[in-house]
DNA sequence: TTGACATATGAGTAGTGGCTCATATATCAA
DNA sequence: TTGATATATGAGCCACTACTCATATGTCAA
């Protein structure tokens, strides 16, 4: 057990640090923006939402389009709908799902195009 | 044990599921996408590659700046770095490390600005 | 060389996450 | 009403993750 040095930081200037420190995202919008970025770090989420930009759906054509059960898309469409990404319209024994944030499709299709880059290419998305 | 049914999509036409299958995301960009996000996804590393934003770091000020172990730090640093989303500089015993993907600070501060938007202060980032 | 330091990393652990299964609720048709 | 359907959800399971602790590696100063 050693590291205990570096209390002090010592390589820049202590004052900078402080005013970089000032800058830094905190609190509840911290946790709001990773929050988000965390309902997207999931292939299945990612293409629920992907499937969602198309035009809303019912869970039952949801989950066929997913190739997942009606359960785990209920599950996850939750998890969407507490965070306010989807929003659902209920017509009988159906719910029809849509997405209530259509900032998280720009996400994607920047991060898509993105990881598509020629730069990206010895990348680790390989099969 | 029931929800055998659905198996064939009956709300919507089939053909049209299958027209919006076909455009969905899969396969090795789907994965790298969803990789990015959850990167994204955790505070503390939003926290570090928000800290990078303002320029090159070594280990021990980057931990100081988000208040965490240089231990913890290192293990999140090697995560961004196999995804490079950023990189290594090494001199002496100090390595300094910066942002090697800038389209992450994009996201970060898109996602910033939409999470503080009014319409979003109903919304789950409260204390 | 020796010891202090900066960083990296393996092991271990507590907590989280995404799925399945079973079940509950609600709607519709007969 | 009864049974079939569409969705929602709690419980449980396994995999993963973010940390701590201990240790390893490499650099610099004395």
């Amino acid at each position: 057990m050693v590291n205990i040095a570096c209390a002090e930081p010592h390589t820049s200037d202590p004052e900078l640090l402080e005013r970089i420190r000032a800058k830094l995202l905190t609190g509840p919008v911290l946790m709001s923006v990773a929050e988000v970025f965390k309902l997207l770090g999931d292939p299945t989420r990612v293409r629920m939402l992907d499937a969602l930009s198309h035009g809303e759906r019912c869970v039952c054509d949801l989950a066929a389009l997913v190739v997942l059960s009606e359960s785990a898309v209920s599950h996850q469409l939750r998890l969407l709908r507490t965070a306010r990404l989807v929003r659902v319209r209920r017509t009988g024994r159906l719910a029809f799902y849509s997405l209530d944030d259509h900032h998280v499709i720009g996400l994607l299709q920047d991060t898509q195009k993105h990881v598509m880059e020629p730069s990206h290419s010895k990348r680790a998305y390989r099969e």
